[in-house]
DNA sequence: CTCGATGCAAAGGTTTTGCACCAGG
DNA sequence: CCTGGTGCAAAACCTTTGCATCGAG
């Protein structure tokens, strides 16, 4: 199934006019195996790597970030220190609590943060992004 | 006033075992004259810089900033992109709403997120630093 | 064939670290 | 004095960019 969802993203890119490679293959396999591990980009050139018979540079595997980010189908979540992390797109929308002490990180549902969203673009004419940060604090093991 | 602020910063330091030297006053006094201007570790070095006769090393103010937190006086909070921004941790606590199009930030009031910080705390045993994150989004000028 | 994508190398921006010297307490 | 703080230099870390070559369509 994880072939499945590569080959929607490897379809979905083709849809937008971009080309497709191997290292996009591997990228898009590696995506798609991975998807709830919180990936960042480093972690995904690894997987994308181990999958490919032939090298691939890091900097591909950003362009092709940018390149599925476009295509609407992945997103990128800035925890508070650290990488940058990534998500599909089609995936259950969800919140990160990162914890700034030891970066353990939870996830938690897109309604919790629906109020807040409403009425802060209510009050600023804000529309939050609730896929685009974390909260950052503190985990029960290192509450104080 | 400003010098007020330094004063207490710098009085602060000293309480905490920390020494007193040239440079940090130069950091204390630019962290109190510009307290809410989202100061970054750039920018407040060029501020230090400016009230110094000697030159101040980067390298100094990040671990004067290290200092201060350690003493509990600065908080920085990670906006999205970008550098990290500097806040006194005396000042009327707020958070952040950061446009990812043009970087603009709108301050809103810390009150704004205390019903969802308790949800989560509650659920998840994870307490939300609420001054260690920014809120992304899209201003006015770039929805959609 | 043509233009987009690749690997490689280098650079950019922010933050951290090693080191010898200086100065606060 | 003695230890912590400083400037300087270099590196670490994540990300972006320039460029000649390769290969998808």
């Amino acid at each position: 199934m994880a072939d499945v969802a590569a080959g929607a993203l490897i379809e979905a890119l083709r849809a937008d006019g971009f080309r497709v490679t191997a290292p996009r293959r591997a990228i898009c396999e590696a995506l798609a195996a991975h998807h709830d591990d919180h990936l960042t980009a480093s972690t995904l050139h690894a997987a994308a790597e181990h999958r490919s018979v032939a090298r691939i540079d890091i900097s591909t595997v950003y362009r092709t970030i940018d390149a599925l980010e476009q295509a609407g189908l992945l997103h990128h979540v800035h925890l508070g220190h650290g990488p940058a992390v990534l998500h599909l797109s089609d995936h259950v929308q969800h919140h990160h609590l990162t914890c700034e002490v030891c970066g353990l990180t939870i996830d938690i549902g897109i309604g919790e943060l629906e109020e807040l969203t409403q009425s802060v673009a209510e009050r600023h004419g804000f529309t939050i992004d609730s896929g685009h940060f974390a909260l950052i604090g503190r985990c029960r093991a290192h509450e104080g």
